[in-house]
DNA sequence: CTGCTGACCCAAG
DNA sequence: CCTTGGGCCAGCA
């Protein structure tokens, strides 16, 4: 019941609620699973514009590399977030998709 | 409407 | 293994 008349951003915000506790996606799958597999990019900039408070896991999304793209304070908070959820990290700060990976 | 930016991804050397 | 270049798409001034 997704509604395609739902912005890019939109759909984005649901894809990522459904991400489950403990489990790790990548912007290329949110892109994918939002209707655009091109617009991989575009997920960031979305979350990077989410309000706060939205109560969407945004940190369970990393790159195709399986570690978190940002930088500074807002690498280490979500960091600590998948910590928190038992995410494991391995040496270089490389989460195992095979592992951790949602829909893998 | 036009142009620039960017929490990405892939291919090639 | 690492570095460089190009493409793709949505949001915003």
């Amino acid at each position: 019941m997704e509604s395609t008349d739902a912005t890019f951003r939109q759909r984005v915000f649901h894809v990522v609620a459904a991400i489950p506790a403990g489990k790790v996606t990548t912007y290329g799958e949110v892109a994918q699973l939002a209707g655009s597999p091109r617009a991989a990019r575009q997920v960031g900039g979305v979350l990077k514009k989410l309000p706060p408070g939205s109560s969407l896991p945004w940190h369970r999304v990393i790159n195709r590399h399986g570690k978190i793209s940002l930088r500074g304070e807002d690498f280490q908070r979500q960091r600590q977030a998948l910590l928190a959820e038992g995410i494991q990290f391995g040496v270089g700060g490389v989460i195992d998709l095979r592992r951790f990976g949602w829909r893998l």
